[in-house]
DNA sequence: CGCATATGTCAACGTTCGTTGACTTATGGG
DNA sequence: CCCATAAGTCAACGAACGTTGACATATGCG
């Protein structure tokens, strides 16, 4: 039973507080740790609204987490620029200039859940291999969009996540100079 | 305050037990789902008996991802041969034939534990780095290494929590045969 | 203005969790 | 063989969780 009242206008503006307190704190937390009453409390509403807006913690969560990577079509791109254009766009959804964080909290989630593991598998067949079909053979296509999936998601894991060091301190610039020839080999180099 | 009976043969047995099951379950469902009551079952045996043997929850969860991922000394592996070394070394760890399947668990608990996330990297601060730095110099040393576990957490995440399809279905020598030339270059390579 | 309806509050529920303490049973050294 | 000590069992605890229903308040159309 998902969502019920969405009517007025103020009550969109709380739903979207709800919206936003959920997307931080399943991002900072994960599924488990953030708990409704930690999500009601930022957004300065009682534990039973986000029931009566969402239906549960799971309807919540799938809303939190539903987003666009707005990926950019590839064909418009020059060949050698692929894979920087690739990291930098990605840094960029995951930074939050693009889209939400949400990508990280579904990660956070992931590890704990297949629901969110599955959604995640949604998103790269839905999103990112489409995307990658306008420049690269079918054949070759899974396995390409593999290995592009081990070098994004292992930027996110050990930035966004594990904060390793190093690559917490690494800027936009440098991510995109060291991973890109990675990701460029992955898309169109040999292999 | 930590464990408490070790002294007959019998004890060390059910211990054991308690750790493989322990191991088991936080590797499949991570910290939080995988309960000391289900624990319990699986080694058949009593839940406060996992409280007397390892203390509490985070104790036995301390004891049950300590391990030693068994590096090999990398001066002793011709220098083109680096990339694919590794790549086949962490495969091996994480598939179980070395070390047992713990990393997986703390990589999974790591998403929503601070404390696990830092349990990371003090394997990776403690081992791999220590392992780069026989054959890079100490000025790129910090770069590196955070290369190389964007790529190591990279395949883990995709191939073993994610399980993206591609990345699964891939065998050691197609992972070793992609991933190590990428890994050839974050070790040894021109950035 | 009046009142139906939407929005928000409050207290409580049932469940499940980690943990504890008192108890029973098995073990092995003197 | 005895009995101190260890291993293992059992029931219960307090806390925290998601969720619910009854109730109070605010909103906006007629």
């Amino acid at each position: 039973m998902p969502d019920r009242p969405a009517k007025t206008a103020k009550s969109q503006r709380t739903r979207a507080a709800i919206l936003k307190a959920a997307q931080e704190l399943f991002a900072e937390q994960g599924y488990e740790r953030a708990t409704l009453r930690d999500i009601a409390a930022r957004a300065a509403i009682d534990p039973a609204m986000v029931i009566r807006y969402f239906g549960s913690k799971e309807g919540l969560f799938a809303r939190a987490t539903a987003f666009d990577l707005k990926l950019p079509d590839l064909t418009a791109v020059p060949t050698d620029d692929i894979g920087a254009t690739l990291v930098a766009h990605f840094v960029d959804v995951w930074e939050g200039s693009l889209s939400n964080g949400s990508l990280i909290s579904l990660l956070r989630a992931a590890a704990s859940s297949d629901d969110a593991a599955n959604a995640i598998r949604m998103i790269f067949g839905g999103q990112v291999v489409p995307m990658l079909a306008r420049v690269v053979p079918p054949m070759e296509l899974p396995m390409r969009a593999g290995l592009v999936a081990t070098q994004i998601m292992g930027l996110a894991v050990t930035r966004y996540i594990l904060k390793v060091p190093p690559v917490v301190a690494m800027d936009r610039a440098q991510l995109v100079k060291l991973l890109g020839p990675t990701m460029q080999r992955y898309v169109v180099g040999k292999l």
